[in-house]
DNA sequence: GGCCCGAAGTGTTACGTATAACGTCCCTCG
DNA sequence: CGAGGGACGTTATACGTAACACTTCGGGCC
């Protein structure tokens, strides 16, 4: 019996054995057959069992040169999309025996140096979601492997980029509202810079100019409840015809939409049809239920995760969209009057 | 200049500098008052910043035998309530040198096993917020020092714990509603065994049978808005005289809890008053506005790692509840008929 | 002049693991 | 009957860092 103060180490258990400690770590480490007997196997893993042997991970990475652990970096913890993003990412990991650290950029969307000061040889590679430049470029210095989720494919630095096909998404928006008659739109846009958010005007605006007679007034707002109700009020009582449709980038825009117009007296669907996007819980706690895109947080972390294993075990990672699906609920209606 | 393909180690730090690597982690570990002359320790820096020298964490830990990182444990990601107490947290941690990895339990609040297969010797010490009890005596057979965030202090084998003073918030809204003329009351308590959503109950249920002539209900749900919301329908169906307000354990439940009394025709407040716990941006969300119990989960994270650095140091952890505030809004107002 | 002391470093070791390289023994085959 | 080869291990080493113990040297003090 060993000390018991401190933690056993593998010699612990192969003098409990009556092994070397070479041998333990071939037997734990799975690398026995044809190298180690059965029954002196089942020795060694009795004698770990009963001294509640634990490897000691500092020493093993340090040996292998690698820590089997990928950092996340997410623009903020708040939303349950992110929480998605992370399930479907930690589980593809443990899959291949690979743990998730999580790292939330601390105030929204922002350069995020800290993890790689405090990580670094700690990381075999990192998932960052939609970063600031000079984090990133902070990272490729680093020499990390790394791929980006819904970042601009062109602007990546060459790194491997995983996105949700939120265009095809817009489209689809555009594509119903157009349908129910509406001509002019309000585009409640997030106030972060961000591709994503990028894509989503541009889409926008395309499908809508490619009807005539139509008309997108674009107002930005932080993503939060009570921004998004100011300039939405202030959007809405400003000179000229009204729109009669409020498309928002995000659900959460979408709440403080609902909250400007039911002080301004307009009723959504009858006065105003809302969307939104992201397909959050908040979209059917509200009044009517937000019609939304919903995004599959979790495929996007898994296929986010498959990537970048792929890029770590030297393959290509393979790529193509995540595919959307528009969710039509009660905030959309034809508009009252035809304009 | 050592060979590029391999990160540079202290050693090609030291001999670029010309001196020994021993003085190399002097310098940089600032340990070298009155035993490295400042010239030479500027060399060394010097030497350091060119090479782009990034100290090995997995030699340091092995060598220092700690690693100056800690593990959250939360329930979720889903809620902005654990992002605060994370950010909190992280904040006092990066205070004094320490980083903070978060380990979400994978379904809700349940068995968390995994943090101490795959973390293990990687953590100084765990910050585990309202845990199975399993998974608990894991931790403690890791020996790893622990502070339980909202556990009760009574059961839990002795580790520190840090609380919000949920029962101050109960206490506050019973009286509110009381005060409001509110005897017949809904309690929508969460279906999560966990102790603060014990301590809702204990609470509401006394300070309830203070009054006399007053009644409780209560309905349970595990915290979803579906879920709420089916459970608030079938409760204020069944037979009997109907409660004047309903009391939820969390916010998300109150959004459930709005959902079918809309569904039943009753409006809020005045055919039902309506409170909840948390204050998260749902509760202005909704309307009307929530009344609710706000938590200050900054503070909460930043006080459980006060406890949790006391206790690594080896000093006392500094007791005491964190007071709540009942924030009134528009979902409360006296019964419309006194019974 | 001898002695001690502080400044300025260096040499060496240990942390716990994984694995390459090296021994045995014994059995089989040509 | 000797060579070869599997089965079953062991010995030794390296990963990069921090820290202890030791050396060298110049000066101050009695």
């Amino acid at each position: 019996m060993a000390r018991s103060s401190t933690r056993p180490t593998s010699r612990d258990v192969a003098q409990a054995a009556g092994v070397s400690q070479a041998a333990v770590s071939l037997v734990l480490g799975d690398k026995w057959r044809g190298r180690v007997s059965e029954t002196t196997a089942e020795r060694v893993r009795e004698a770990a069992r009963e001294l509640g042997y634990r490897p000691n991970l500092a020493a093993r990475n340090l040996r292998l040169g690698r820590t089997r652990t990928v950092l996340l970096v997410v623009p903020a913890l708040t939303t349950e999309f992110f929480a998605g993003v992370y399930t479907g990412a930690a589980r593809v990991a443990a899959e291949h025996g690979f743990g998730v650290v999580l790292y939330p950029s601390p105030e929204g969307i922002g350069p995020a140096r800290d993890p790689f000061a405090s990580a670094q040889s700690a990381l075999d590679g990192v998932l960052a979601s939609s970063m600031a430049a000079d984090a990133l470029t902070a990272i490729r210095g680093d020499q990390l492997p790394l791929v980006m989720l819904d970042s601009d494919p062109a602007g990546s630095l060459g790194a491997a980029t995983v996105n949700l096909d939120i265009a095809d998404g817009v489209r689809q928006v555009a594509a119903h509202l157009l349908g129910l008659g509406h001509r002019r739109v309000l585009h409640l846009a997030a106030d972060v810079p961000s591709w994503t958010f990028e894509v989503r005007a541009r889409e926008l605006a395309a499908r809508m100019a490619a009807v005539p007679g139509t008309e997108v007034r674009t107002v930005r707002a932080p993503i939060s409840i009570e921004a998004a109700l100011a300039a939405t009020e202030a959007a809405l009582t400003a000179p000229g015809p009204r729109p009669t449709a409020v498309v928002c980038d995000d659900d959460k825009l979408a709440a403080g939409a609902y909250k400007a117009l039911r002080r301004l007296g307009l009723r959504v669907p009858d006065d105003m049809s809302v969307t939104g996007l992201d397909d959050l819980a908040l979209a059917t706690a509200i009044d009517p239920e937000l019609t939304t895109v919903r995004l599959d947080a979790e495929l996007f972390g898994e296929r986010g995760m498959r990537a970048l294993l792929a890029v770590l075990e030297g393959r290509e990672p393979q790529g193509g969209d995540i595919p959307v699906e528009l969710v039509v609920r009660g905030s959309t209606a034809p508009p009252r009057t035809t304009a």
